[in-house]
This record gives C-alpha cells, sequence and structure tokens, in this order.
DNA sequence: AACCGCTATGTTAACGCTAACAGGGCGAAA
DNA sequence: TTTCGCCCTGTTAGCGTTAACATAGCGGTT
C-alpha cells in the first residue's frame, strides 16, 4: 500500500489562490475566513479552514501587511540581553502585548549609538506600529528617524531628559540621590563607589551624578572609586572590591553601579571575614532577583523592570487601538529602597 | 526669526517616488541607488542620497520583500531569555549574522509547545530566509510546518532524536553520563539529584536518563532527588539542597540540572560549614559565567552555548548564499567537563 | 557616416494580499 | 407579487517595491 503524500513537493509556495482553488471559493473569502472578518457561512468557513489546514497554508504577512498598511510589529530597540535588566522588561512588554495582534521584535544595540542608529533604521523599514526604545540619548539622524516615523515612540527606563513623544522610566539622579541620603542618614563617612567604564552607559552615570550631589550636600564626597568593563560582573565585583579596600582600607561604604558587582563584593567581604554593614556597608542597583539566594541580603534599588515594560506596551497598545489618543505620556516610576542586610537602618535625626 | 522645519508634518509616509520627484529621477534608479545594485553614475547616486536624506526617507522592506520574495530574516524560536543561556546562544548567532545582510527575529515560547506552535506560525508567515529552533521536539503541526516551509531550519542545543533538518547541538544523553562517569570515578556512592520540575524540558529530562543509566551501570542509583518551579533559582537552590539534605543526610554528592541551582547548593553548603568536596560533591551544568566569582568553583559542564549560535547561523548563511547546497547537516559538539572545586578529581583504577 | 557596444536610465508587470465596492440570492414586509 | 434589505460572495484596484526588459545616448571603429 502506498501512501499518498499530502503535499507532492511544495514547489511554488501556496498562496491564498492554492486554498481558494482546493476550496472553491474566491480569494477574497479565504482571507476573510483566514482572518475572522466579515461575515461568511459556517459551511464555507469550515471548507476553507480545512482546505488550509490539509495544504499547510501559512498566510503571507509580507503580502497582508502591504495591502493593508498595517504592520502589528512593535520595534523593541535595548543595548543588550546579557544584563538580565532587558530581559525583565522583555517580560513586562510581551505581558501586555499577548494580550493583543502586537507582537515585539527584538533589537539590541550593545550600547553603541551607531548600531542604535542602524537597528533603528532597519527596524523603522519594517513600518511597526510603535517603538519602544531605552534610553533617551540617541544620535541625531536618531532623533530625526523616530520623530519623523509617525508612531507611537516610548522612550523607555530613564526619565531625566527629554522625550521624544512617550517615556516610561524612573529618574537615576534621584535614585543615587535617595541611595546617598540613605548612606549619609545611617551614618557612613568615607565612601567608595565601583562601577562600570562604559561612558555610554547614560544611566549608570546619572544616578552617580545624583548620587555625588547628594553626598555634597551632606558634606561628603567619593573617597575612592573603581572601574571595569566586560568579563563575568560577579567575579570583577570581587577583584574591584579587593583592589579598592587595598588602596583605600579605611573605606566604610561601597556603592555599586549594578547588583552583579554589588553582589561579588559581597561575597568578597563575607569571604574575608568582613563585618557587614558593621564595618562596611554595600549597596547595589536593581533589585535583580538571584540577590535573594546570597548569603545576606545586599541593599539595593528596585528599579520597576517589568513594570516598566508593562506601562510601556500599554501605551502603543492603546495608541494602536485608538489612532486619536494624543500621546506624550510620561510615567515615572519611584523605586523602592531595600535596605537588605548590608546597610544600616538608622533613622535621621 | 522663524525657523522653517524641513519636514512639513509628514502626513502620508514617505516612498520611493517622493525621493525620486525630488531628485529628478525615476523611482527604478532610486531604488537602485539604495541598494547599491546596478551601474549608477556617480553625479545620480549623489542627488538621489542626499534627497533621501533630506527627505528622511527609510525604505519600505515590506514592499521590498514582496517585490523580490526576498526576506533577509532569521527566525529564531528559544524557550525563555531569563535562562541566560539562550541569550549566550543569541550572542553567538550575532556573530555571524552580524556580518551579512541576515538579521536574527527572536520569538519565545516559555517551554509551551502551543506557544511554540504559534510563535512558528507567526514567523512563519514573514516568510523567513531560515529557522533556528531550539530542541527536537515538536507538535506534529509544527513539525509539518517546519518539513513544508522549504527554507533551511536548524534546530538547536540537542542531538538526541531525529531531526527535520539541519542539527546543532551536543548529546544532553551523552553529557549526563560522562558526569556519572566522573562522579563514580571519584569514589561518591550516595547521589542526589535535584533539578526542575518542568516536564517539557526535553534536554534536562535527557541528561537525567543519561546520569541515571551510567550510574546503573556502576550499580548505582539515585538515592534522592527534589524538584522545583519559579522563584529565583539560586534561592530554590539552597531551598532544595537543605531539604534534600534533612530527609537524606548520608548523600555523598549533589548533581543539580543547572548551575544556578548549583550555585544556591554551593551556597548552603558554605554557610553550613559542610566540606565541599569532602563530605559532599556537588555539579551543576551548563558553565554560566558567573560562576566565576563564587567562593568556590562549581564543578559542571560547558554546554558550548555561543559555539552552538555560531554554527547554526553559519548553516543559516551558507545555504542562504548557496541554494544548492544540500542541507541536513549535523554538528554534534562535545561538552567538556569542568571539575573545579567541587567535584574531587581521582583517576579511575 | 553607419554601426557597434557600452553605460545609465526608464518602463512595465508582477509580488500576494486586502479595502472598497458590486452584485446575487433569498426571506420578509407590503 | 413586488420590493426592500440583509447575508454572503465576488470583482477590481491598488499597497510600494523590484526583476526583467527596453532604450537613449555617446564615444570609438571601420
Amino acid at each position: 500500500m502506498t501512501q499518498t503524500p499530502v503535499r507532492p513537493i511544495p514547489k511554488r509556495p501556496l498562496t491564498l489562490r492554492d486554498v481558494s482553488e482546493v476550496s472553491g471559493v474566491s480569494e477574497m473569502t479565504v482571507s476573510r475566513v483566514l482572518r475572522n472578518r466579515g461575515d461568511v457561512s459556517e459551511a464555507t468557513r469550515e471548507k476553507v479552514l480545512k482546505a488550509a489546514r490539509d495544504l499547510g497554508y501559512v498566510p503571507n504577512k509580507i503580502a497582508g501587511a502591504l495591502a493593508s498598511s498595517r504592520v502589528n510589529l512593535v520595534a523593541v530597540i535595548i543595548p543588550s540581553l546579557s544584563n538580565m535588566v532587558f530581559p525583565e522588561v522583555m517580560t513586562g512588554i510581551s505581558e501586555i502585548l499577548d494580550d493583543t495582534e502586537l507582537q515585539p521584535v527584538v533589537g539590541v544595540t550593545h550600547y553603541k549609538p551607531e548600531r542604535e542608529e542602524a537597528v533603528l533604521y532597519e527596524m523603522l523599514s519594517w513600518r511597526p506600529s510603535g517603538v519602544i526604545i531605552a534610553g533617551l540619548e540617541h544620535t541625531e539622524a536618531a532623533k530625526a528617524m523616530l520623530g519623523a516615523a509617525g508612531i507611537p515612540i516610548v522612550e523607555i527606563m530613564d526619565t531625566d531628559g527629554v522625550a521624544i513623544d512617550a517615556v516610561v522610566g524612573i529618574s537615576h539622579r534621584r535614585a543615587g540621590r535617595k541611595m546617598a541620603q540613605a548612606i549619609v542618614d545611617a551614618g557612613y563617612k568615607k565612601i567608595g563607589f565601583l562601577g562600570t567604564k562604559m561612558p555610554l552607559d547614560h544611566r549608570a552615570r546619572k544616578r552617580f551624578e545624583g548620587f555625588t550631589e547628594a553626598l555634597a550636600k551632606a558634606g561628603l564626597e567619593v573617597a575612592d572609586q573603581e572601574f571595569y568593563s566586560g568579563g563575568s560582573a560577579l567575579a570583577k565585583g570581587r577583584e574591584m572590591t579587593e583592589t579598592i579596600l587595598n588602596r583605600t582600607p579605611d573605606l566604610d561604604f561601597l556603592y555599586y553601579s549594578n547588583d552583579m558587582i554589588g553582589a561579588g563584593g559581597l561575597l568578597y567581604c563575607l569571604d574575608n571575614g568582613i563585618d557587614v554593614p558593621g564595618q562596611i556597608g554595600l549597596a547595589g542597583f536593581n533589585g535583580i532577583e538571584f540577590l535573594d539566594g546570597l548569603p545576606r541580603q545586599l541593599a539595593t534599588m528596585d528599579a520597576c523592570r517589568v513594570e516598566i515594560g508593562r506601562a510601556a506596551a500599554q501605551i502603543i497598545v492603546d495608541r494602536a487601538s485608538d489612532p486619536a489618543a494624543v500621546g506624550k505620556e510620561v510615567v515615572s516610576l519611584d523605586p523602592s529602597l531595600d535596605f537588605g542586610d548590608t546597610l544600616k537602618r538608622i533613622k535621621k535625626v
């Protein structure tokens, strides 16, 4: 008994026409069935669906998008996927978009402005329904493209600056100030800063600026600092902590620009019998989930990542469904400080 | 002094026609310039480029793709972005694709077969140049779609099973066996297993199968096991380790299905003064970078993630440039065992 | 001067689908 | 029975770009 193959070699890719021929109705009707649009009798609907299924037909969105000038894609442009922060933002975005027709498409810039510009150009050439892009700093050309795209643009993560359209994020300057304030209130005096070398991580820079500003207001300044780039952040955190403590042994607080290096520092201190937070206090930034498993809870500040993703996606969804929506929304979330076990909780006098 | 806006409100989106009118040549010539295809005089080229730049024109790939029936997208379908493993695979893919016209588009399935099917359908409807998809297990419908798509398909991560087209990965069964062998050789006898509850993580399952198989060959079996789902993997690793050791205190080895929970277990043991690897040996799986920063190096097995991404992307690239290429490539990488500090290195007798 | 072979540009017809409108058929109201 | 209106289905005309072919011009040959 020979088994007749259902599809005798798919030479030419399938089109609506193939389905229409098999099911004996017009292409238009097939299109209507496949999109659940317009009235189609139950009998026809089933006939068409069966034909489509039997053939293994997959609609061609390229053609569909061109004809309807509707593209259900949302461009999401972020600096990196290995930072954990961004996958979490993606989670928030997906949560919202999963309930809609819209679909996220991710582009990664590696923190390079020229890559951002290229990725953006590439994305816009697919005519997406909206753009979610990290940060407020872009090349002139990128800003021009975003401004002229005629679609909703949401800049995320950061609210310290001028937005093109909508913004969702936190004030990193304020986050830096808040942390500095807590450190000062707890009575620490000799503070070290450890961060990334990247001059293009504007948000880390802004946190640092807010931090030093608030310290200055309390008559303090950063006593020593140490920067890194590349490599395993956890291991780097260890090394940097060792380095800075050897150089300036009387530091009584270390502020890390992210939780990963902060965690490395914490492990270093514990390994070396340093009393935390008595002898030295520690704090990071981000509130990443994995801190929960450490021997001691690192003080940190939650950057509301999932929430940012959700809010940004919601703006795109709202505007996509109602083109009359005005725009220029500003959602400024408030990062909460978590003292953990590494920052003394002392009431301000 | 009023500043004249360059673009007086971009009502109707720009098309080739707009550029052609401004630059005074035909649409075809503009198209040629913008794609660097065919001979165009230097004078015309510059005129066109200037017009395009001034207008802020961004080509419409939807139309371009339809006309040329060429889409420079590669669909990448993976279970998750929060697993670290997958961002690393993405890194490998990007490394290769960045040198080409091709661009990755990511779809996430959350380990759910029906999501995978839906994501795949969605992706295929954009008629990509190739598909890179994690795993060998798919729904029947998904397999049918992949088989009929008529484009290169590379299934990645796993080589234990039947592939549709090309495969790049490691044998997880073999990886499990190899680890079991090392554990047996080191003289451990009472072995516990800790892993995810997910019945759909086929690769973890295959590792476990290989593991028990090799133990059996040595006359041993898994003495106790513990499973988890959700939550911070590091914290879960701690909890599970505590649970299993309370239940079965005389275990002398713990094999974790991934490094994150393994790291949690390691931290637990260190916190509780358990002698590692003397009293208890530990091992994980994946070789994730962040292990470098831990107080002690967890034994693990490198899953060659970046390498897998590179090889998979290379296959797509090769086939895209040479449609005559036959296909059905099988690239089976060999995971290397890293003893770290938590698995005794004892020569087999 | 007629002709060749270029190079640089233009013209035409898809690509596969959907918006918008145009009927055909049929039951209900008059 | 006629007429209106409602379902359901079909027809036509693009969407913005590119492949393929057509052609204008121009210097160099013979």
